[in-house]
DNA sequence: GTGGTCACG
DNA sequence: ACGTACGTGACCACT
C-alpha cells in the first residue's frame, strides 16, 4: 500500500513564508491555508497514494520532557497570522476525510518516522512530504522524502541522498551529531562544521566509527582535540537528532485511507475564507452564505428565464430592474422573472427605457449606447464599482466572488446566471457603501466616471501607422548593428535577451565584476550594467540594445497589433484594478508611452489628431505634493505653493539653508528626489541610491526635510498610527485602502505596509481629483456643444481631441475644470499644450 | 505561470 | 542580519 505522510507544521510554514499577503476581504490571513492545500493537493494528484495522513506537533507543554530543555527553546512561536490559520487547515482536512495525527509527547517528525516504519513491508511504499531536511534520515528503499522548497517539490530517495551526502540516509544523524543544528538547538561538537562532519562520517562510516579509530586516524591535532572534548555532546546530539520510529500511531493500515468527505463543511470554511480557487479545485460549490443562521430564509426561488420581447420591455420599463450586459448579451431581471437577449435593437430599447436600473459593470452598456448615439438612462447603481470601493484589494470583481464575500446566495447552476443574485447583492453593497460613508464617492465620482471611460474607449486615439512602421525599420537596422557589435565583443552569438545567457557571457566569459542579487545567477539589470560601462564597452551596447528592443517589441510592434481598421487604438481603461483608486490602461497601455528620453519620446509623434483637429494636453503641476501640502496643512509647504515658487528649488534652499539663487542643479535634484521619496514613504537607503550619495548623507537630508516641514512629519506619523489602529487609510474623499500588511510579523512586509499607508492617501486623493476633473471636462464639453472630446488620461494628465475651430474654448474648459475640480489649501494648476501630435501637444 | 526587465505617473 | 520608495502593464525567457 502506498501512503503519503505530510509534515503538517513544516509544510504550513513553507506555505506561510512562501506566499506574500493573501487575506479575505475582512483581513483574515489565508496565505498558509491556500499554499498548504495547493501543495497537498498537487502531491496527492502526482503520487495517487492509497493512504494519506497529516502529522502535526501538539503545543509545547506536551513535548517529551527529556527533550524539553533543548527542544526548540530558541524557536519563537508562530506569528499570529499563521497561528490563526492552523485550526482552519485542520478543519478543512477533517472535512475532506484526511487523517490528522497528533500524539501527545511526540513531535510531527516522530509520527513521520513511525508511520513510514509501519509502511515498510514488501508491498508498501511511503512518501514523506516535508520542508525539513531532518526527515532525510528516514529515507530507505521503501521511503522517499518529497522535499518542498520555495517553488518546487524535489524527490529525495536513497540514490539522490547518497549523491548529495555521500553516505547512507541513516547516517545523517551521525553528521548532525558532529556539526549540530542551531535551528533545532542541537549543539554538536564545537568547532566542527558541515564540511568536516561530512568528511569524517564518509571516511569512518558512523559516529562510532569516528571515535573507534580516533587514536589511529590521520587527523589534525585541532580536530582530534575538538572531537575528544566534545564526545559527550556528540552522542547527546545524535540522540536529539534521531527521529523516533515507535510512536503509538494507528497500526491498522486501512485507517490511513481517506474517509468520506463532508463537502458542506469544507465549502463553508473556504467560502468564509474566500478561497474560491481552492473551492473550484476541489470541485465544490460556494456555500450559500451563513447557512447556519437560516437556510430557508435565505432560499431564493430560481427565476425562470425568457427570451426578451418588446412586450417585456414595456412591462418592466417603468419599474426597477437589474441587468448585466457583456459580450453582446443582455440578461436582466425585474425580481420576478429573468430575460435575456442578443438582439441589439431590443437591448438598446431596454437601456434607453426610463426605469431605474442597477448594473453589474456598466461600461459595456454605455459603450453600446455611444456606438449608436443613444443615451443610457436610469442607471443608478453599478455593483462592481461599489464592490471595488468597499475593498480595493480583491483580485477581481465578479458577481460570484462578491456574493461569496457578502454572503449572498449564489446559484452556480442557475440558467439565469449572475443576474439572479443581483437584486440582493446590490442591496448588500448599497448598505455597505452607506455604512462606510462612500455614497458621494460612488454616486458622484465612480459611477459618472464609468460613462466617461466608456466614451474614451469608444473614441480611441488616431495613430500614424506608417510613421510607426518606418520608425520600427530604423530601430531594426540599429538593433542589427548592435547585435553584430555585441557578438564580436563576446566572441560568439547568443541570445542577448536571455538574462541567463547574458550573465554567462558577462560574468563567466568576460570575467566582469558580478554585481549582486537574484537567487539564480547574477542580475543583468540596468543598474548593474551602468556600473560596467567604464570597464567594458559591451555594457553600453547592451544597454542600448535593451532600449531599442524595448521600443521595437513593446511600442512599435505591440502598438501596431492594437490598431483598429479605422486607424485608431482603443485602450481599455479599468476602473476596479488599482489599490489606490487610479485607473489602469491596457491593450494597449496608453499610460506608459515613452517620454523621458528623446528617442522614445518620438513615439508620441505617431499619436495624432484627426484632420482638421488638434490634440490638447493638460497636466497638473505637482499634484501629489500639493495634495500633501493641503492634507498635512504644513504652513511652510503651503506657502511655497501659494507664492508660486519652484517647489524643488524652494525645498533645496530651505533644506540646505541657502537663498534660492544659490541652489545649484545638483541641490535641486537632491531636493526633488526627497520630495518624491516623501510621497513614497521614504527610506535613507533608497534615497542614497537614487541621488548617489552615502546613506548617512541621505539620512541627513531626510531629517532636515522633516525639520523644514514639521507638519508633514506629523501627518505621516499620524497616518501610519491611524492605519495601524483602523486597518485602513482614506483619501480626502473617503476612498479606503485596507492594509492587512501592518498586522504582519514579517518586518519587511510591515515596513511595506507603512510605506503604502503613507502613499495611498496622497496618490489616492490625486486620483480622486483627476477623476472629478474628467467628469467635469466631459460634461462641460457637451454642455457647451464643443466639437471636442476627452480621449486619454495619464494619471495627472488629460488629452482632448478638438476641432481646430474650438481649440481655444476647449483648452479653456480643460484648464478651468482641472483647476477647479476641488478646492484645497493650495491652488491646483494645469498647463495646456496644443499640437497635431501628442509629442507637440505635451510642451 | 513566474521572474526579470523596463516603460510610465 | 536583512532588505530597501508608491502605483501600474507588456514582453521575453524559462520552467
Amino acid at each position: 500500500m502506498r501512503v503519503l505522510i505530510v509534515d503538517g507544521n513544516s509544510i504550513l510554514n513553507r506555505a506561510f513564508y512562501g506566499i506574500k499577503v493573501l487575506t479575505s476581504s475582512k483581513g483574515f490571513p489565508t496565505n498558509a491555508v491556500t499554499g498548504f492545500m495547493n501543495i497537498l493537493l498537487r502531491e496527492a494528484e502526482t503520487l495517487k497514494p492509497d493512504g494519506l495522513a497529516v502529522a502535526f506537533d501538539l503545543p509545547e507543554k506536551t513535548f517529551r520532557h527529556l527533550k524539553c530543555d533543548y527542544y526548540k527553546a530558541n524557536r519563537h512561536g508562530m506569528p499570529d497570522e499563521l497561528a490563526v490559520q492552523l485550526p482552519k487547515v485542520k478543519e478543512i482536512l477533517r472535512g475532506l476525510g484526511i487523517n490528522i495525527i497528533e500524539i501527545p509527547g511526540y513531535e510531527a517528525d516522530d509520527v513521520l518516522g513511525s508511520v513510514s516504519a509501519l509502511f515498510s513491508g514488501p508491498d508498501d511504499e511511503a512518501f514523506i512530504l516535508s520542508g525539513d531536511r531532518d526527515t532525510f534520515q528516514l529515507v530507505t528503499d521503501r521511503t522517499t522524502v518529497r522535499f518542498s522548497s520555495m517553488r518546487e517539490v524535489a524527490n529525495v530517495d536513497r540514490d539522490k541522498f547518497f549523491e548529495d551526502y555521500g553516505v547512507e540516509p541513516a547516517r545523517l544523524v551521525d553528521i548532525k551529531a558532529l556539526m549540530g543544528d542551531s535551528s533545532d538547538n542541537i549543539p554538536g561538537v564545537p568547532g566542527i562544521g558541515e564540511k568536516t562532519a561530512k568528511a569524517l562520517i564518509k571516511d569512518y562510516g558512523s559516529l562510532d566509527g569516528v571515535y573507534e579509530s580516533l587514536e589511529t586516524a590521520p587527523l589534525t591535532p585541532g580536530v582530534k582535540n575538538k572531537l575528544l572534548s566534545g564526545k559527550d555532546s556528540a552522542y547527546e546530539s545524535k540522540w536529539l537528532a534521531t527521529i523516533v520510529k515507535d510512536a503509538p500511531v494507528p497500526r491498522d493500515k486501512d485507517a490511513y485511507r481517506v474517509g468520506e468527505p463532508d463537502e458542506n463543511a469544507v465549502s463553508e470554511i473556504l467560502t468564509e475564507l474566500e478561497c474560491f480557487k481552492l473551492l473550484d479545485r476541489l470541485g465544490l460549490k460556494k456555500s450559500a452564505g451563513q447557512p447556519k443562521i437560516s437556510q430557508e430564509k435565505r432560499e431564493r426561488k430560481a427565476l425562470s428565464l425568457h427570451e426578451l420581447s418588446e412586450a417585456d420591455i414595456k412591462k418592466i420599463s417603468e419599474k426597477r430592474s437589474w441587468f448585466i450586459y457583456s459580450g453582446g448579451r443582455l440578461t436582466l431581471t425585474d425580481g420576478e422573472a429573468a430575460y435575456s437577449s442578443e438582439d441589439g435593437d431590443l437591448i438598446l430599447k431596454y437601456l434607453t427605457s426610463p426605469g431605474s436600473k442597477t448594473a453589474f459593470s456598466g461600461k459595456a452598456a454605455y459603450k453600446l449606447c455611444f456606438e449608436t448615439g443613444d443615451e443610457l438612462t436610469g442607471l443608478d447603481f453599478i455593483c462592481d464599482l461599489a464592490g471595488y470601493l468597499l475593498n480595493s484589494q480583491a483580485a477581481d470583481y465578479t458577481v460570484s466572488n462578491l456574493c461569496g464575500v457578502y454572503s449572498v446566495m449564489y446559484n452556480e447552476n442557475s440558467d439565469c446566471g449572475d443576474v439572479e443574485a443581483l437584486p440582493e447583492l446590490a442591496d448588500v453593497l448599497k448598505k455597505g457603501i452607506e455604512d462606510l460613508k462612500m455614497d458621494s464617492l460612488l454616486y458622484d465620482i465612480e459611477q459618472p466616471l464609468c460613462e466617461v471611460l466608456a466614451s474614451m474607449e469608444v473614441l480611441g486615439v488616431k495613430v500614424d501607422s506608417d510613421g510607426i512602421r518606418s520608425f520600427g525599420e530604423g530601430l531594426k537596422a540599429d538593433i542589427h548593428e548592435l547585435e553584430e557589435k555585441i557578438y564580436l565583443q563576446a566572441g560568439h552569438e547568443f541570445n542577448i535577451s536571455s538574462p541567463k545567457q547574458l550573465g554567462e557571457v558577462l560574468f563567466d566569459e568576460l570575467g566582469l565584476k558580478k554585481g549582486k542579487k537574484n537567487h539564480r545567477g547574477y542580475s543583468t539589470g540596468a543598474e548593474v550594467l551602468e556600473e560596467l560601462v567604464p570597464i567594458h564597452p559591451i555594457a553600453q551596447d547592451i544597454l542600448d540594445y535593451r532600449t531599442l528592443t524595448k521600443l521595437l517589441s513593446t511600442y512599435v510592434d505591440g502598438l501596431l497589433a492594437e490598431v483598429c481598421p479605422d486607424g485608431r487604438v482603443r485602450s481599455e481603461f479599468k476602473q476596479t484594478e488599482t489599490r489606490t483608486g487610479r485607473i489602469s490602461s491596457s491593450n494597449p497601455n496608453m499610460q506608459n508611452i515613452p517620454v523621458r528620453k528623446e528617442l522614445g519620446r518620438n513615439m508620441r509623434k505617431f499619436f495624432v489628431a484627426e484632420d482638421g483637429r488638434v490634440l490638447l494636453d493638460a497636466d497638473y503641476s505637482q499634484i501629489e505634493l500639493r495634495v500633501l501640502a493641503s492634507m498635512s496643512g504644513d504652513e511652510n509647504m503651503k506657502e511655497a505653493f501659494l507664492s508660486g515658487a519652484d517647489i524643488h528649488t524652494r525645498t533645496a534652499a530651505q533644506v540646505f539653508g541657502l537663498p534660492e539663487e544659490f541652489v545649484d542643479p545638483n541641490m535641486r535634484r537632491a531636493a526633488k528626489a526627497v520630495n518624491f521619496g516623501i510621497i513614497y514613504g521614504i527610506g535613507a537607503f533608497s534615497l542614497s541610491k537614487d541621488i548617489n550619495c552615502s546613506v548617512a548623507e541621505a539620512d541627513r537630508y531626510i531629517k532636515n526635510y522633516l525639520g523644514t516641514y514639521p507638519e508633514i512629519d506629523r501627518f505621516m506619523k499620524e497616518t501610519v498610527e491611524n492605519a495601524e489602529r483602523d486597518g485602513y487609510v482614506t483619501t480626502l474623499f473617503g476612498r479606503r485602502r485596507y492594509l492587512p500588511e501592518l498586522k504582519a510579523s514579517n518586518r519587511n512586509l510591515k515596513a511595506f505596509g507603512k510605506r503604502a499607508a503613507m502613499n495611498a492617501p496622497i496618490q489616492g486623493t490625486a486620483a480622486d481629483i483627476i477623476k472629478i476633473a474628467m467628469i467635469r471636462v466631459y460634461r462641460r464639453l457637451r454642455e457647451e456643444k464643443l466639437d471636442a472630446r476627452l480621449i486619454l488620461q495619464v494619471h495627472d494628465e488629460l488629452i482632448v481631441e478638438a476641432a481646430e475651430g474650438c481649440r481655444e474654448q476647449a483648452a479653456k474648459v480643460l484648464s478651468e475644470e482641472m483647476e477647479r475640480a476641488v478646492s484645497m489649501a493650495v491652488p491646483l494648476t494645469a498647463e495646456v499644450g496644443v499640437g497635431k501630435s501628442w509629442y507637440e501637444a505635451k510642451n
